[in-house]
DNA sequence: AATCTTATTGACAATCATTATCAACAAGAC
DNA sequence: GTCTTGTTGATAATGATTGTCAATAAGATT
């Protein structure tokens, strides 16, 4: 039970890239600015790096609206997200609120091994200025 | 300003085929569905229908964790789902609660024009039981 | 340091859901 | 019945994501 993972330039430079990058991201964004500083790093590798940083509890991931991928980087406490729908600005909500209410609600109707989906879409005050 | 939309067969089917269906339903699942009774009715006229009935308020929206969007047959009034993982089954949600709380965080953090995405995924009863 | 094992990479093909295209069709107005 | 034009459906196109697989390189072992 030793050899499992590696380490690898291209797991730290998506590591790395994540973590400049401001709001969510989805993998095709992040394989192009990896790109443009000029990584040559694969789209594939992209992929595999943010998955396993989702699921190792690194990385935030939700689908846009539009159903696409996105990614940020998180520390590990369980939160949800306030998100511009124009500029990507991403506020963290702590919804301890929510979470008891899902779970209550869960239990209510007998349902077991629940996770929730709960993000918020909206314009930020710079956004809705620029209408 | 009076011809806009027209009734046509196709539109019923689809209708009526989401109320039939009981939980959660993709377009794809619907089209095979109709054609399974004998309907000719096209792939993307399935789509094209869905979509209209979901903005039109007639049907439910959301995007499955994997990515797929599916529909539902809905009232009007807002509300939120508990789906189950396995089987379907979906349990209607008066979400008042989280639409108050939802607003809430918005405002507090001058974001305006909001929509939000709260479903709750997990095991019913009868499928807790068979694993 | 040389070697060996095998996790990982990356180019590319393959999937799969959804959307666009466009000629043929038909709903509803006249 | 005729005409206008919204609608359909077969098919191609798109686009994100995943699978494939030979080549590469981490890290353990000598």
């Amino acid at each position: 039970m030793s050899v499992a993972k590696r380490n690898t330039w291209q797991k730290d430079a998506v590591k790395h890239a994540l973590g400049e990058s401001k709001g969510f991201v989805s993998a095709q964004d992040l394989h192009q600015v990896l790109r443009a500083h000029g990584s040559t790093i694969g789209l594939a590798t992209v992929y595999r790096a943010l998955a396993d940083l989702a699921n190792a509890g690194d990385a935030d991931s939700l689908q846009s609206p539009d159903g696409q991928l996105l990614y940020r980087a998180c520390g590990t406490s369980h939160h949800h997200h306030l998100i511009c729908r124009e500029c990507g600005l991403t506020v963290e909500i702590d919804a301890s609120r929510v979470e008891a209410w899902a779970d209550e609600i869960a239990k209510e109707h007998g349902f077991g091994d629940t996770t929730h989906t709960i993000d918020l879409f909206g314009l930020c005050r710079g956004c809705k200025g620029s209408k």
